[in-house]
Parts: structure tokens; C-alpha cells; sequence
DNA sequence: CGATATGTTGAATAACGTCAAGAACAGTGG
DNA sequence: CCACTGTTCTTGACGTTATTCAACATATCG
């Protein structure tokens, strides 16, 4: 008989990326407690101009951070993982300025604002991995902005299949340096700023020059040094120290 | 005989602009011992892979977040306005991901990292401040995600315009809703993900059509909401509570 | 005043978007 | 298991937006 991982065990290895957390930092953050809801693809975790009262933790299936524009095109502006927290920021800012919208099936762990604030403040281990946590996303969202601003289409997309295939891994959600998404193209473009027609004809050309390999909705590389090459990726934005 | 307003006293405004500074807590932060460097037009106040020291406020002056992408394209990421902190995130990430330059000479306070981190223990009201501007910083870059991802480029010239007169307006840099900022045709391209040259083009149609005007190096429009109504311009982004 | 950076313009080109139609796929209920 | 339905993928033809290159003009700065 198989026992379950806590639920919590993928957000503890995550921040444990960031800062050394002690026994007791994990075991504080395990006995949080929480309220497990499952989403249904497309649902909203949260939506641009709410309070949220609790913070959410992704547990299983991902999940993006999106604003829609005044013409009504959609921005993805981060892709969530399993242990990725969808909302630490309102730890402090009262009103969210963006929507959380689930990308597949998943499981949120929720988690009451009080109690985190609680840990962040009589424990300085997690108070530092939180923190960094929070800012290491500020750079991702950085390196975002040279990806859209700086890079053509195609780099643009191969820097986000670098960047995903990387924290894959350091999750261990990778065997290799592989990893299989099920993102749609028309997500791929809302996260890259192209439209989705052109998305399809970037990945018919990167598959058939055997940069990356497509099977239905999933997308793997295993070429990391061709791909880190193309995409001009160097991970030091993701603050994982040396991982 | 006039005297000269403190130093950090825009850095002092801006954040009483996210939560509210107690006397106590703007005496505080006054008191912080620093330093006075002054930078030429172009100077690098951080750069990448630098371990800094110290904490640099923008006293006076404009500078630029910026990231040079693999192929030699500069990405601006974020323009700092007097009182605009350079590297709060450096209070916990311990090796800078990007770069700081000076866009006109100006003058940087430099405070102690470990006398604003005891600022931010000791000080609930100061604490509460600086992670929001934290927080709000990383809100602005997502609506650049928006940006440039989104918009055409008339649009996102637009946006930025108006998103700087915002800021000046509530730090009281502009009277009524212009303002006037000494930015190249290079830097309003690097910043918007487009080519110099391009934004060349966009001025000149904005100007003709009476939304803009310009003067020498200097940009400035006074019809507010023809501009909102051309960026799809919403101030919520940058929380600073209704105002 | 001369040197260098920035701004301006046109013509040619490349990158990307739009539109439209059909094919493959995924989820649904029978 | 199948037929049905809506979604996603794929492809071509064509239009638009933005880039590149190059030349010259105008500022800016020492």
C-alpha cells in the first residue's frame, strides 16, 4: 500500500530551492491547514479585482496567470506548476490584479491568509524562501518581458519550452531533460504574444528540423543544448541557485 | 534662504503612497545613514551578476531596469522616477539579474542593506510599505507582459506615456496631467519592443494628430483621456489606492 | 566650433497577422 | 463501442505591421 505524498510536498521542495528550510520550517508548513478543491480545466482559481481571503497552492495539474487587454486578447503571463502558489503577493496587496485560470484539471490547496503571515512572521527560514519565492517570479516575469520585447517568434517560444523544461526538472516532474505539457498552441501564442496559427507553423518547423517532438497536445525537446542555444536561455533568472 | 527638501523625502512619498507611514516611521527612515553619489547620463548604478551592498535610492535623475538579450538587444524593463528604490530585491536575492542605468544624470542615495532590513523588522507601517512597492513593481511588469504582448505599437507608446504621467502626477513631478521626460527615440523603443526607427514614425502620427507634442527631447500630452482611451490605460496596476 | 549622438525620411524586405476551410482530435451521451 | 459535437490543429492565400538599410538633417556636448 502506497502512501500518498502530502499535498503540500511539492510547494516545501520548491521554496526548499530557494532557502535552506529546517525540519521544523517543513513540519510548520506541513500541519498548515488546508482545504483541498479540485478545478476543472478553463475554471478560475481568481479573478482580476478580487480580495481573496485565502492563498491557494497548486497541487496537481497547471495553471496560468492571464489579463485580458482592452481589445480582448489574453496575456499568460506565468505558467504555474504543481508547488507554485498562485497568490503570495496578496499576503499584501488587497486586490488582485490579474486572474489565475487553470490550464488543466487540478487540485488547489487552500490555505488561510492568517496562518501564513503567522509563519512568515516567527519563522525566518520560510520567511526567506517566501520571499525570495516572490521575487525570483519578479524576475521571471523580467525575463519575460526580453523574451516578448527582444527575441523573433520562434526563440521566443523555444526560450519558454527551455524555461519550463528547466523547472520541470529541478521539481523532478522530468525524467531527463524531456517534459510533456499539455498546452494548447493557441495558450502557447497567449504566452508568447503571437497568434496561434503562427505558433503551429514555429513548432511544424522546429519539429521537422528534430528540435522538438510533438504527440498530440504534448510537446517534449530532449536536446537541451540545441534548445538552450536557439532560445539563448541561461537560467540565473530563475534564482535557483546553481540547480 | 530655501531649504533643500531631504534627500529621501520622494522615496518617503512614494511609499506613504502604498500604506501609511506613522511620523515615527518617516523619522525612521530619514535617519538612515547614507550616501550621496552622483551619476552621469548613462552610468550603470547596478549591474548584472553584481552582489551589492548597499540599497540605492534615485534621488534625482531617471533610470532604466535593462537586460541585454543573447543577441545584443537591450530590453527596458522598467523606468525609475525620483524616490523609485533601484534594488529593493536585493534585501533578500543576493546576486542582481539585471542591470540599472542612468537614462539622465542624477543622484543616488545609497543606504545600508542591513539598516533597511532592521528598518523593515523593527517598523510594521515601514515593513508593510516596501513589500508592497515590492509587490506593486511586480504588478508593472505584468501589465508590460500586457504591453507588449497585446498591443500594437501606437498602443504601447501610448500606454507607457501614460502610465510615467500617472507617476509623476502623484508624486507631484507634473502639474495637471502632462509631464515632460528627456527619453530618446532608442529608449521608448527599447522599452516597447520596437525599433527606433518605428518609433520615430508612431511620434510623428501621434503628434500630427494632436496627442502628443514635442520638444526637442521632450515628450509631453495634456489630453488625458484621449491618451487613456488610445492605451486601454487603467491605472489599477500600480496600487496605489484610488488615487 | 567640430564631433558624436539622435532624429527623420524613403524604399525594399521580412515577420507576423487575418481569414477561411478542412482535418484531426477530445469529450459527450446513447 | 459508436456517432455526434465542439475544440484544436493545419494549411494556403493574402494583407498589414514592423524591420532593415541607408542617407541626410538636426541636436547636443565638449
Amino acid at each position: 500500500m502506497e502512501t500518498l505524498p502530502h499535498p503540500l510536498s511539492l510547494f516545501v521542495k520548491d521554496l526548499a530551492l530557494r532557502a535552506p528550510l529546517s525540519p521544523a520550517d517543513r513540519d510548520a508548513i506541513y500541519k498548515l491547514p488546508h482545504t483541498l478543491r479540485i478545478l476543472e480545466t478553463s475554471a478560475y482559481a481568481l479573478r482580476e479585482a478580487d480580495m481573496p481571503t485565502h492563498c491557494g497552492v497548486l497541487v496537481s495539474g497547471f495553471a496560468f496567470r492571464q489579463k485580458i487587454a482592452s481589445d480582448g486578447g489574453r496575456q499568460i503571463m506565468a505558467i504555474l506548476l504543481p508547488g507554485d502558489a498562485i497568490d503570495l503577493q496578496n499576503l499584501f496587496l488587497d486586490v488582485s490584479d490579474h486572474s489565475i485560470q487553470m490550464m488543466t484539471r487540478g487540485q488547489l490547496a487552500m490555505l488561510r491568509r492568517e496562518d501564513i503571515q503567522e509563519i512568515v512572521r516567527t519563522r525566518p527560514g520560510v520567511r526567506q524562501a517566501i520571499f525570495i519565492k516572490i521575487l525570483a517570479e519578479a524576475s521571471i516575469f523580467r525575463e519575460w518581458l526580453v523574451n516578448l520585447g527582444q527575441r523573433q517568434a520562434p526563440e521566443r517560444v523555444a526560450h519558454l519550452l527551455c524555461e519550463l523544461g528547466f523547472r520541470f526538472e529541478v521539481l523532478g516532474l522530468a525524467e531527463k531533460y524531456g517534459y510533456e505539457l499539455p498546452i494548447t498552441q493557441e495558450e502557447l501564442g497567449d504566452a508568447t504574444g503571437i497568434t496561434s496559427v503562427h505558433v503551429n507553423r514555429i513548432l511544424k518547423k522546429l519539429d521537422a528540423s528534430g528540435f522538438v517532438t510533438r504527440n498530440r497536445r504534448q510537446i517534449s525537446f530532449s536536446n537541451w543544448s540545441d534548445m538552450r542555444t536557439i532560445a539563448g536561455f541561461n537560467a540565473r533568472y530563475l534564482h535557483m541557485q546553481g540547480k
